[in-house]
DNA sequence: AAAAAATCTCACGTTAACGTCAAGGGCAAT
DNA sequence: ATTGCCCTTGACGTTAACGTGAGATTTTTT
């Protein structure tokens, strides 16, 4: 049963505005389909995309990987490819139709993938850390030198 | 007084060694130099680079900037002339030719510059954070539908 | 309906950070 | 002093991730 709230079903933006509230440009956008990591959940009879929250959540998501772990689009693509396993899991699983150990082997290898993602996460915390003790001598030191006029 | 204990006053390396120990390639390491990032401590007489072990550290913050900041060369260069800053300044701050005013001004504004890089490296660490809660958080989904069996 | 603005699909251009020869010179060992 | 490997300086090639028009369509505005 659907929730009872109040309901914006569809607030589906363009390209132009999907682009800048993503502050990303309309290229990028595009570019991201091309290489099959987003589909824009629809087009218009006209031929033109439109973006829904769940698209735009996904750029978000493409962005930080890249930013914050430094994948490149090829990597975003596993990594995107088995989010949306997960996704659909979730959707299949009580369906009777597949097999119980073959549902458990896919959680399985998708749990795999994920747990993967999250020790590259962890790995780059735990570098990030000793850099930022680094830096921080540095910045005592240039402090001890001030200070000590 | 230097310190008296087993002194290895050079263990130079050329391009070669350098490159495999650091696990970078030579071309990388001619580029950095082109782009004055490093400058090889000295050359043999015909003219072959010669390595320091400062060098190799030099070499290494360089990857580092690259890998965990996500910086360009070009942002590297500044971070590191601001640490050469900090070196020089560290050695000439008791030289009585500088006026005190204008080395405190100079310690300030390479102050402000290893603050400036801190900050970077504390906001990507609380963007990390995020990005890891969400992680487990999907690798928590996955856990209990397989548990769920 | 006509003009203006936004999108569409090619398709070539750009930039950073190297990769990869090519033609020579240096160096350690035989 | 010669063999064989490492190094030198160009100089052109490569790849990823878009940028930048061009020309046709679609959508919105007047």
């Amino acid at each position: 049963m659907k929730h009872a709230g109040a309901e914006q079903p569809s607030e589906l933006l363009n390209i132009g505005a999907a682009a800048s509230v993503l502050g990303v440009s309309e290229r990028a956008l595009r570019y991201y389909q091309q290489l099959g990591l987003i589909t824009p959940c629809g087009r218009t009879a006209g031929g033109m995309r439109r973006y829904s929250e769940d698209d735009l959540a996904r750029v978000s998501r493409i962005r930080e990987l890249q930013s914050l772990l430094g994948l490149n689009l090829d990597e975003i693509a596993v990594v995107l490819r088995n989010d949306d396993r997960l996704a659909e899991i979730r959707e299949v699983y009580h369906d009777e139709r597949t097999g119980v150990e073959q549902r458990a082997e896919l959680a399985r290898e998708c749990l795999a993938l994920q747990e993967h993602l999250l020790s590259t996460v962890k790995a780059k915390q735990a570098a990030l850390e000793e850099f930022r003790a680094d830096v921080e001598a540095r910045v005592a030191k240039v402090r001890a030198v001030i200070d000590a006029k």
